[in-house]
DNA sequence: TATGAATGCGCAAACGTTTGCGCATCAGGC
DNA sequence: GCCTGATGCGCAAACGTTTGCGCATTCATA
């Protein structure tokens, strides 16, 4: 199974098969007859090459990190693919982890991957601590950020433009009527949750439209979340005519309050929302969604990777942003006059 | 940043630097304070081990394959994951590849894996050939196939109880009164497809209703292929009341088939599937699918591919079946008489 | 028939570990 | 003072490659 073998087998020494199978005969002048016994002896044994050998020897392994809150989560398995695909057509192979959203699985999963000498690493951070990740970067790694970036630090980034689809999802809103908006958010101080709420809030305040702080609720970017906080606030400001949630898991469990509630969407509720489902237009309503270029995100964080890695000069934005595109379904509508003032109305 | 740097760092051999941090001090009496100061050493300069060089020497590489048609489809990647965090559990790391639905990168990705010394392959198949399967499994490597299996074979294969959802499927529409029931399906050939397939054809049989040959469409387990064949079945065969798609994709392009021809689901036409969408009970219909435990599956497979790493007898069975569960939800209907008779009813 | 250049191939070191074996040193018992 | 048994550690080989250098052989040329 070994160069060894093979080298015993067609008769020659083991540098003459290493040179033969990695196709240096041609530099080397190794005449026809040996090459074809080499390759004749390798054929009949089953040789293949120990990659684990010649990365030792070599230095390079030819492996890339990547390292996911959530595989099943497609957002990041659309990422997780779209780096798969650019380091296979580069020749690497690609180390997946799981850091299941808990930030001491993904330090210990870093580890684990620089242990293995990858050469860079691509993370969606959990998105509490980079420390882990500056070091890596420090001790000289290739690495790129995607998605949940930091807001201070060194780290190459590649993200959405948070802001310009948040400042969309609220012109929209504005545009239909909206005065008193609810915000279910994330998980707040993560640079998504954060950007996206301030662009919101901002996008409100440019058209005289206040969102005081108990307008926004949630504490993840989860549907269970989303509903708990959609209830909360539905409940106790039954005022509010829309939502903007900021991820679909978040729409989701505002679509379960809304229901729990009575309330119809988009009649007496609108709703926007941040991603995208795989078939949004299909759900009941239909949501009008600022939806990331997902494949977009890994590709980008795919070729900067690479780039780094063949020793390109580092780009000169820290954060690579990729845009993000409304989408008008109908989940908005003309705000309605609650029960609270009865009026008939047609739907 | 290698044992020799801690070692002569720490005024010690490579070999008892090697033995303090692999934590085998104890067993080879070292002494408390040469322990501290290669530990000592070690921190300073950074060291971690290689993995790489001490795969080559141990011949373990603690790497385990995956490879399957789309990282990004949520059932994949559900399955990658399970196997990811089996993996990860037990101290090995995943590598994942993509052959994007092609059997030659399949082959390459399989053989690529293979010359990195995985220690075992969980391969979800393009489905055409497994001759380089065979080959894997006969030189000795830990395999399983999960989803698309090979009816004949050796290969131990991870699969949901496809006859079972067809069957309860069936009953759903023939319990609804169906008569004239097409079958939308993926590529034929395949086992998930023709198991399907002919227990659904079995099952209409034993209720006295006949599935003809021209009543069974489609080529590809795609939205677009679902469509295709849902809008020519229909049109040629407008006497149809139901639709078994064999897949959810495939569902969708029934959906977008029936939109197109003005037959609303489930008034004028009902539909079945198989899968899951990941929020089915939102789409417009709710869709009454056989729903596959994809988690189960990918965590079947972890456990069959660890079992027989550690050396476990084969299971007896080649074939695991997961069972699925068919959720009724609004997508079926009494058949309703067709325009072609027209008649007064109420939705 | 020597001589130089081609031609064809092998030696051995190196990559960073692990590990069987053996060599010192020292304390204590006779 | 010598032997025995701990105790503490190092030597060197091995894992499977790659590769710089050098050694033979052959051939044409002088």
């Amino acid at each position: 199974m070994t160069l060894k073998h093979v080298a015993q087998l067609a008769g020659v020494s083991i540098a003459t098969a290493s040179r033969v199978l990695a196709d240096k005969g041609g530099a080397h002048r190794i005449s026809d007859s040996t090459v074809a016994a080499v390759r004749a002896a390798a054929k009949q044994i089953g040789f293949r090459h120990s990659h684990l050998a010649r990365s030792l020897k070599s230095g390079q392994s030819a492996l890339l990190g990547v390292v996911v809150p959530d595989v099943s989560n497609p957002f990041f398995a659309a990422i997780a693919r779209e780096i798969t695909l650019a380091a296979e057509a580069k020749g690497y192979s690609v180390l997946l982890a799981d850091s299941r959203e808990d930030d001491a699985s993904e330090r210990r999963l870093v580890n684990q991957l620089r242990d293995r000498r990858i050469e860079g690493l691509v993370v969606c951070p959990v998105g509490l601590t980079q420390d882990h990740l500056a070091a890596a970067l420090d001790d000289g790694l290739p690495l790129v950020v995607v998605d949940r970036g930091f807001a201070d630090g060194e780290l190459l980034t590649v993200t959405s433009d948070h802001a310009q689809g948040a400042v969309a999802l609220a012109a929209v809103l504005l545009q239909a009527g909206h005065r008193r908006i609810g915000v279910l958010q994330g998980r707040a101080g993560t640079l998504v949750n954060d950007e996206r709420v301030a662009a919101f809030k901002h996008a409100l305040a440019a058209a005289d439209v206040r969102l005081p702080t108990s307008y926004i609720r949630g504490d993840a970017f989860s549907e269970i979340a989303g509903q708990t906080a959609a209830l909360a606030l539905l409940t106790q400001q039954p005022g509010i005519t829309a939502l903007f949630a900021l991820s679909n898991q978040i729409a989701l469990g505002a679509l379960r309050a809304a229901a729990q509630l009575g309330r119809v969407v988009p009649r007496d509720l609108s709703l926007v929302t941040f991603d995208d489902l795989p078939h949004a237009d299909f759900l009941n309503p239909p949501l009008t969604t600022a939806c990331q270029d997902v494949p977009a995100l890994g590709r980008r964080a795919a070729e900067l990777l690479l780039a780094r890695i063949a020793g390109t000069a580092r780009p000169r934005t820290r954060m690579q942003r990729i845009a993000v595109t409304v989408i008008e379904r109908a989940s908005v509508a003309a705000p309605a006059l609650l029960s609270t003032t009865p009026r008939k109305t047609r739907s």
